[in-house]
RNA sequence: GCCCGGGUGGCGCAAUGGUAGCGCAGCCGAUUUGUAAUCGGCAGGUCAGGGGUUCGAAUCCCCUCCCGGGCUCCA
């Protein structure tokens, strides 16, 4: 049990649950330098500002943080001398020690700490433990080095705001981040990732090889696409056209606009208005932008009576979707106001819903093996029950979805965490999750099952009987929307895209001016196979070009000179470095074709739920 | 939305109260080069926008917009 007070996060997304002895150890070891660390830090701020109200200081994945009420905002600046007061107690080297006191003891000694008062009030023992250090005591449920002088190197790293427990209805908080690893050496490693993290974030190299832009006059999360970013983005929706329609998907178009009506009998109008643009009030109706497309597809699916021998009916969109995201959530392409979903809706009868789910499954398997996702996590996203505001009340709806997505992911052997609270509003679903270059988790994929849409729209099969039932509605994005899989791809590439998904493959590289005919030949080849290529005619050096082309990522420089022109032959240069010297121009376009085609014809890995199917 | 930090030519940065500068990219010229930067020149900014303080503001104050780190939320 985590100590009350010193509530640490979930296990993260990686957590394995069979670890070694001397793991469980480590873990432990780093979980009390962390955490007495988070108490020294809290004294160190109360040297600072005697009035400071201390709120919560647990150790997290990395080292810890604590929240504290301080009658000025702290900035970066303050961390030194925080870390400064910090050292001296590790110096030191007191001991941490424990006292346990009944509860009314704890109200008087805290008395003018507003936060470990409510602390108290929510623990159910009679007594609660404090922990003391020097002059410093916490109410705290513990696990500590046994003196102050036993933590790990750390190294302040952060000043935030956090609401107190969580709750943005709640006082704002400012929260102090530290990092703590064992040694100093893995402390300095860690941060030297983090640096280097930074140079593959998305949005330094979304703009260092022209995928994306942004424009203040365009407005914030609204970014705009570069021919190099819209191709990519093309390629992925062209690919995922492909899987879907072998998969039996029909796709459609809808519009961007609905009448607010459309999403009043949805329920979006109830549940989901703090995110939907408001309503433009036109002559004789209210539109708002389109927040997501199930209503649509919905009435597609409504255009004619079907026969259960039809089902289920798989409709497919790669569609724009308005969310008027918090100012403080968009940013980068990984959270646009403007959202390019693969989109899709199955309708399917009650009996064929776990099959669906086992199909849409191997459509994420297949396609995270082609673009070479290898790190992610399932997270079954439930509806907290006690939250009436968000989801749609119907107690036996929740149980019965929550229980088909639970039975379909064992069935099929797959491991996964819950995650209470994090249901869209009309269903429980599944996510697919992964985590960005600098560790924040993120959902690529979803799979939702809807029994409340159905019901609101009265839609209807009918069975062998000649009855009319109600169809279920799986809500499904395979690599959901494209802005936040290009961020997560550009990153996990760090820009060097996979040939098939490179915006640019090839650079021809003339050496003088007098190659750049044979290069135009050497160019009209590729672009005749398709291969997406480019001449670099710039009066530059060669190894300029090559320098170009490698920052640039491009997969395939084709250096021509005299000799290739001659024999119709290119120079191979890889952005790995690789030198592949002269070859046959049709020998290249060979390689690169085969290169291609096997990247989109991968061997699946991870577990084999088509076999299941 | 909330707390904190930012916004200077396309990009990366300097100037912290006294007429705005550097590198890269760009353009022009010279060079015609064999696997990661040839040389020279030119051009480019109402310092995010608006208001205020001051003899004078990129620099100090206020508002708005935008960006970043968190919190909340989420594809």
């Amino acid at each position: 049990m985590r100590p009350r007070g010193c509530a640490c996060r979930q296990p993260p997304a990686g957590w394995r649950f069979v670890m070694s002895l001397e793991e469980l150890e480590q873990e432990e070891r780093l979980y009390r330098m962390r955490h007495s660390a988070a108490h020294i830090m809290a004294e160190a701020v109360l040297g600072m500002f005697p009035d400071a109200k201390f709120a919560i200081g647990p150790p997290i994945e990395t080292g810890f943080y604590y929240d504290f009420l301080l009658p000025r905002a702290l900035t970066p600046e303050d961390l030194p001398e925080i870390e400064r007061r910090m050292k001296f107690r590790v110096k030191s080297d007191v001991p941490f020690e424990r006292a346990d006191v009944t509860k009314d003891a704890a109200w008087e000694r805290f008395a003018d700490q507003p936060f470990k008062l409510e602390i108290i009030d929510g623990v159910p023992d009679e007594t609660v433990s404090l922990y003391t250090h020097a002059k410093f005591t916490d109410l705290c449920q513990g696990r500590h080095t046994d003196t102050t002088g036993q933590v790990a190197p750390f190294k302040l790293v952060s000043v935030a705001g956090a609401y107190w427990r969580g709750d943005e209805k709640k006082p704002m908080l400012q929260r102090v981040y530290g990092v703590m690893f064992e040694t100093q050496e893995q402390l300095d490693d860690y941060l030297a990732r983090m640096e280097e993290a930074a140079k593959r974030d998305h949005r330094k190299l979304g703009r260092e090889l022209g995928i994306y832009m942004t424009s203040d006059l365009v407005g914030s999360g609204l970014p705009l696409l570069l021919p190099k970013g819209a191709t990519v983005r093309r390629l992925l929706e062209e690919y995922m056209l492909k899987q879907e329609r072998d998969a039996g998907y029909q796709h459609v178009y809808t519009p961007d606009l609905g009448k607010v009506e459309l999403y009043k009998t949805s329920g979006h109008w109830d549940h989901y208005r703090d995110i939907m643009y408001p309503p433009m009030d036109l002559e004789h109706e209210q539109l708002v932008l389109t927040p997501m497309n199930c209503p649509h597809h919905i009435l597609i699916y409504k255009d004619g009576l079907h026969s259960y021998r039809e089902l289920p009916i798989r409709i497919g969109e790669f569609g724009t979707m308005y969310r008027y995201e918090k100012s403080g959530a968009v940013g980068g392409l990984s959270r646009v106001r403007a959202i390019n979903l693969n989109d899709g809706h199955l309708f399917c009868r009650p009996d064929q819903v776990k099959a669906e789910f086992a199909g849409v499954m191997r459509l994420v398997e297949r396609a995270y093996a082609t673009l070479g996702i290898t790190d992610y996590s399932y997270r079954l996203s439930l509806r907290d029950p006690a939250d009436k505001e968000k989801y749609v009340q119907n107690d036996a709806m929740w149980e019965m979805g929550e229980r088909v997505l639970r039975e379909a992911m064992v069935e099929l052997g797959l491991p996964f965490v819950e995650a209470p609270g994090e249901a869209a509003f009309y269903g429980p679903k599944l996510d697919i999750q992964v985590r960005d270059v600098l560790g924040r988790e993120e959902s690529i994929s979803t799979i939702q099952v809807d029994f409340h849409l159905p019901n609101q729209f009265e839609l209807e099969y009918v069975d062998e009987e000649s009855n009319r039932q109600r169809p279920v509605i799986i809500h499904r994005g395979i690599i959901g929307a494209t802005e936040r899989i290009m961020a997560y791809l550009i990153e996990l590439y760090a820009g060097a895209f996979p040939t098939w998904l490179a915006p640019v493959q090839v650079t021809v590289i003339p050496i003088a001016d007098r190659h750049i005919d044979y290069g135009h030949q050497v160019l009209s080849s590729l672009r005749a196979t398709d291969i997406r290529a480019e001449m670099d005619i710039r009066s530059e050096r060669m190894n300029n070009k090559i320098r170009h082309a490698q920052l640039q990522k491009i997969p395939y420089m084709l250096v021509v000179g005299d000799k290739e022109a001659e024999e119709q032959a290119v120079s191979v240069r890889t952005r790995a470095g690789e030198d592949l010297k002269s070859m046959p121009l049709f020998q290249f376009l060979d390689r690169i074709k085969d290169e291609i085609a096997e990247s989109l014809d991968p061997e699946v890995a991870g577990p084999d739920v088509g076999a299941r199917a």
